[in-house]
DNA sequence: GTCTATACTGCGATAGAC
DNA sequence: GTCTATCGCAGTATAGAC
């Protein structure tokens, strides 16, 4: 175990599930601290804002999406492509990143002028463009706008739909927070969700 | 012309422009009493709370929500139903309901505990559900889950698509706000949008 | 690295005059 | 029906002791 500071990532994981429950501006810092059993102040020595706490968590899963995006830049455009496209990114979805992403669409606006989230926002966006890329539009066939806003539209509606997927739990914040969240429904619905979204640009 | 109260209505539009464009908890009585040119207090004349504003807006979609619910109950389930019932509800999307169910997309987070806000979503869920309504789910053909929750999801996305199709403006908070909205461009999507939804779920 | 204590800001909401 | 003035509270953030 490295645990060079045990706190930082304390704060970091407490954050992103009272992000999740409360939204990013409902979230007070000082019920952050309560749940840790700190002070306010010491969240500040670890963080200059609230602001960064987010960014530190934007961060580290914006790395991983830059990793997806290379790598499906430099595939040839096609339904292969963006079948394996979706299945990498529900497969990034499946750990932590599924909370920050289903907390991410849950507080649009809440979240509309913070540089993380649009950073975020516009990784997304590219990888809604590499799923919308028809082939057929790279090859120049539709002059005609109509179907590339409906190409455009079903790529980010099968984001959506892995997004959807990735929400862990219904509600229940009084139950215990160890408890396994692996159920086999959610299992289901993110086996659902691939398919669904696979159908959606394949 | 009735305006028995004038003030009234415009802060009733106002507050879902400026709702829309910073979400319900950014949205201050302060700004909104600045952009009417009247004091906070004044607004608390015509609304004891700021969640009666939001509430006012609600219901009023709500109404219109419940005509189109009772159609579409009645109907017998099938694919002509379900295309007639988004049609329908794209209808309704196209007026003021458009923005007001936009900014409920944006906002979960911050109206997730407000009734009114609740009201509504619980009736979009109905409205999906009877999307979801497969004919082969109502016969009681599919014991397996897998397809009952892909189904699920299919109907709402395409709930997610028409929204989509209802977002008016990008941004442009600078530009005058008797622009006329009604672009090509815009009535483009909007049927893109009712195509996609429709091939969702028929 | 954590604490106590506090500065400062902006919020929703209220009181009472006009 | 609108105003001025203010209350009480919760928020982020800071200062400085330990």
């Amino acid at each position: 175990m490295v645990r060079r500071s045990d706190t930082r990532e304390a704060i970091r994981a407490v954050a992103l599930e009272l992000f999740g429950e409360r939204g990013y501006e409902r979230a007070s810092l000082r019920e952050l601290a309560v749940r840790l059993r700190i002070t306010k102040a010491a969240v500040y020595h670890h963080f200059a804002t609230k602001e960064d706490i987010l960014a530190s968590l934007a961060e580290e899963f914006a790395a991983r999406l830059d990793e997806l995006l290379t790598w499906g830049r430099a595939q040839p455009p096609g339904p292969g492509t963006r079948r394996e496209l979706l299945r990498r990114y529900a497969e990034l979805l499946a750990g932590r990143h599924g909370r920050l992403v289903r907390f991410l669409e849950d507080d649009r606006a809440g979240l509309r002028d913070l540089a993380a989230a649009r950073d975020l926002h516009r990784r997304l966006d590219e990888l809604a463009g590499l799923l919308a890329d028809d082939g057929a539009a790279a090859a120049g066939l539709l002059a005609d706008g109509g179907r590339t806003a409906a190409a455009t539209l079903r790529a980010r509606l099968c984001l959506v739909a892995l997004h959807d997927g990735a929400a862990a739990r219904v509600a229940g914040p009084a139950a215990g927070p160890s408890r396994s969240w692996s159920t086999s429904g959610e299992v289901e619905l993110r086996e659902a969700a691939l398919a669904v979204a696979q159908d959606l640009v394949c």
